[in-house]
DNA sequence: GCAGTGCTCGTTTTT
DNA sequence: CGAGCACTGC
């Protein structure tokens, strides 16, 4: 197999297949290219049959990635191969070995809200308030637990002995656990602590799967947590042949239980292994990658990987000062305006920022001067109301157990079923030891053996109804149709739809707009897949969250946060915000050095986005918490090295202020276009730009006049967001104020 | 059962 | 400042 497009490093990382290797792939040192050239190795090489490697990662993009690049580069059938997330994995494993963990393979996955209603709940049932005890707290627990890799029953010394026992949050742990069982479900973190259970406890399923697969990878081993470390450890514990990659100066989830342990260690625990640095960088200007080394230099706990690039020295850093957030906002605005003035794609430019809260600002900017852009933020797609109520419909048709699902719905649309009746059917449910599915149903059988319910006509009525919908989807299911009509059957018959039709306020409208959505994912689903099922459905979409929204290459500016961005690149990247308290963050800064490194680890992160140039800007004060607040510049700046970077005040002339102060800096005062440009707040459209940037602009600015089929004439007084998201709020004649989504709102302009 | 009010508290986020 | 949420009152 030709490996010349590898240089050494990657040719090595390639080749050495036997034995543990641990790879140290620096930012932009080409990991993907070599994983995939050494899967394709493994294959072509070394006849290894592809249902013998599992290779596994932590985020859906990452193993999409893979998954994708494998399939091109094969002449051989990758069909078989695994190349999955760790959870996707788990899920798989657990469905197969439900029946040695007393689960049935139709169990259902809780996200995070919905563990946390069960967290809720738990503090009810004791009488505590959730003043006392937040829910998140106990969910933090739990997670950590699972994190480290403890379950119920668990032996591992090294486990037991990184946590209290006898913590006042144990029994909620406990009671958390069972609750789950009841309900037949299994959180994120029970996923992978579930196959580390089976994998420990049951020699002769370790013994299946560590005969099953002789080759492992892990990609983005910095993220992983102790408890996946020890599950990749016990499978390829046989054939050894374990190969990990990961960066640890990239290592940016600490807060979410991944274990630089399991990097700074792997020697240790593998005392054969092979350590390979990828230590070149294909992506940045010399200027960014030097920079960016100084600032990684400053941390302790590393491995130590000296990042070289041939590429050529490149801009210097422009470190804009900026008076206040606003004109921060404004000069990334402008300077976008004048990039895509010159030619440059919007989508080659990023601005990155520590928390989402900033992109606010940015937006505006962005906005007035007509720079389309896309904040890449988590799709908050299925955790909408109408979207939750209906896959809490299939759960229920795929697994009854699951009451949280059950009592979700029970009243939506509202049948008569309150608060009070619930908690009645619920009571009942624990007395006779029935799950609450079970109870509902021998209600509507037997309604003689519940007199003493006292269940008045209109709950019977409506229980009935209920009931009958979910057996009739639930022989739709054994009958093996598909997931869309039986979805169809529980979106029209359930009177949910009708609901919302009869509703017809333009929120109902959009709900509607989204159950159609949901439609044509599920539609979607089955059509890439070649054995649908609504288990298989339901899984999907809460283990991968990123929404199978079709990436299309449209021309727009990314803003997304720092952590967002991991594993992408653009020729002009914007960094917001870097000022102590907002950058590194105050939670960071209260002399904990490992936060403080992860912080460092995260502006590092941020530095080696950018291949061309970097904008590092901060503001002088900031809105924050209500008020304007002056931090110092962010320590991380003082950590690159001055001939690096250029400082370049960024200030706002109010109007006629005369082209007087300004020396030693090579101010952005000074160049044309800024000038011109300074007209920000009036008529920015009258400025002669060519711009290659398609031009979004509203059909309704803001002061224009309208008229709404309802609400009669009025005027714009704020737009915010804009294609589909675009919405207008508009002051009517008659004083009132109402905001519409554009897309949906019955007006015109007038 | 829901709308309205008033209070609290401010990361990062993937699975 | 303002989103999100719990609690209250109809």
């Amino acid at each position: 197999m030709n490996l010349s497009h590898l240089n050494e490093a990657q040719r090595e990382a390639v080749r050495q297949t036997e034995g543990p290797v641990m790879i140290l792939a620096g930012a932009g040192s080409g990991k993907t290219r070599t994983l995939v050239s050494r899967v394709q190795y493994l294959l072509e090489e070394k006849k290894v049959s592809p249902f013998r490697i599992l290779a596994v990662t932590f985020s859906n993009k990452a193993a999409r990635e893979m998954r994708e690049r494998i399939a091109q580069n094969s002449q051989v059938d990758f069909g078989a191969i695994q190349v999955t997330t760790f959870h996707s994995f788990c899920a798989k494993v657990l469905r197969q070995e439900a029946k040695y963990l007393g689960l049935s393979r139709n169990f259902t996955i809780y996200d995070t809200s919905e563990s946390k209603s069960i967290a809720k709940a738990i503090l009810a049932r004791r009488g505590i308030s959730q003043k006392e005890v937040s829910p998140f707290e106990i969910l933090q627990y739990i997670d950590e637990l699972k994190n480290l890799g403890f379950y119920l029953g668990c032996k591992d010394q090294e486990t037991l002995d990184s946590f209290e026992m006898d913590d006042y949050f144990y029994e909620f742990f406990e009671e958390f656990e069972s609750e789950l069982h009841k309900s037949n479900a299994v959180d994120f973190g029970g996923l992978i602590t579930g196959v580390l259970n089976l994998l420990e406890n049951f020699p002769e399923v370790l013994e299946r799967y560590q005969k099953r697969f002789h080759y492992i990878l892990v990609d983005e081993y910095q993220d992983t947590n102790r408890a996946q470390f020890r599950l990749v450890k016990l499978l390829s514990e046989k054939k050894k042949n374990i190969c990990v990659v990961g960066d640890e100066d990239q290592s940016i989830y600490s807060w979410r239980g991944a274990d630089i342990r399991n990097i700074l260690d792997f020697e240790k625990i593998f005392p054969d292994a092979k350590l390979i640095k990828l230590e070149q960088n294909y992506r940045s200007s010399k200027n960014i990658i030097e920079a960016a080394s100084c600032v990684i230099a400053k941390n302790q706990h590393r491995k130590g990987k000296e990042m070289w690039t041939d590429n050529e020295q490149g801009e210097f850093i422009d470190l804009i000062e900026c008076n206040d957030d606003k004109s921060e906002a404004e000069f990334v605005a402008k300077e976008v305006y004048r990039l895509t003035s010159q030619g440059v794609d919007p989508k080659e430019i990023a601005v990155f920022y520590r928390t989402n809260a900033q992109s606010r600002t940015i937006e505006d900017a962005l906005r007035r001067l007509k720079i389309p852009y896309k904040v890449v933020a988590g799709i908050k797609f299925y955790e909408r109301k109408e979207v939750k109520d209906l896959l809490a419909y299939m759960r229920c048709v795929v697994n009854d157990m699951d009451s949280l699902a059950l009592s979700r719905i029970i009243n939506t649309p509202t049948r008569g079923i309150g608060a009070r009746t619930l908690r009645k059917l619920e009571d009942e449910a624990i007395k006779l030891d029935l799950s609450l599915w079970e109870l509902i149903n021998k209600t509507v059988d037997f309604p003689d053996d519940f007199k003493h319910l006292r269940l008045s006509s209109k709950v019977k009525s409506g229980l009935r109804e209920f009931t009958h919908l979910i057996h009739e989807a639930k022989a739709l299911e054994e009958q093996k149709k598909s997931p869309l009509d039986i979805y169809e059957k529980l979106r029209s018959e359930s009177g949910y739809m009708e609901a919302l039709r009869v509703e017809k306020s333009y929120e109902s409208q959009g709900r509607m707009e989204n159950l159609d959505e949901l439609s044509s994912a599920i539609s979607q689903y089955v059509s890439d897949e070649s054995q649908a099922s609504l288990v298989g459905f339901l899984e999907s979409i809460t283990l991968d969250t990123s929404g199978g929204d079709s990436e299309e290459p449209l021309s727009e500016v990314s803003l997304m946060t720092i952590h967002g961005s991991k594993g992408l690149e653009y020729y002009y990247v914007f960094v917001v915000g870097i000022e102590d308290t907002v950058f590194p963050s105050f939670q960071s800064m209260d002399g904990d050095e490992a936060s403080m490194e992860e912080e460092r680890r995260l502006f590092y992160v941020a530095m080696t986005r950018a291949m061309k140039k970097l904008y590092l800007c901060y503001a002088q004060g900031r809105m924050l918490w209500g008020s304007l607040r002056f931090n110092p510049p962010s320590r991380f700046i003082d950590e690159i090295p001055d001939d690096f970077y250029k400082v370049k005040p960024y200030r706002v002339k109010k109007k006629a202020l005369e082209p007087s102060k300004r020396k030693k800096y090579a101010d952005f005062d000074d160049s044309d276009e800024f000038n011109q440009l300074n007209q920000f707040d009036d008529d920015v459209a009258e400025v002669s730009y060519v711009s290659s940037a398609p031009k979004v602009t509203s059909k309704y600015p803001v002061g224009s006049k309208i008229k709404h089929k309802l609400y009669g004439t009025g005027e714009v007084l704020e737009v915010d967001g804009f294609g589909v998201d675009e919405k207008v709020v508009i002051k009517f004649h008659d004083g009132a104020r109402k905001k519409f989504l554009v897309k949906f709102a019955p007006i015109e302009r007038v």
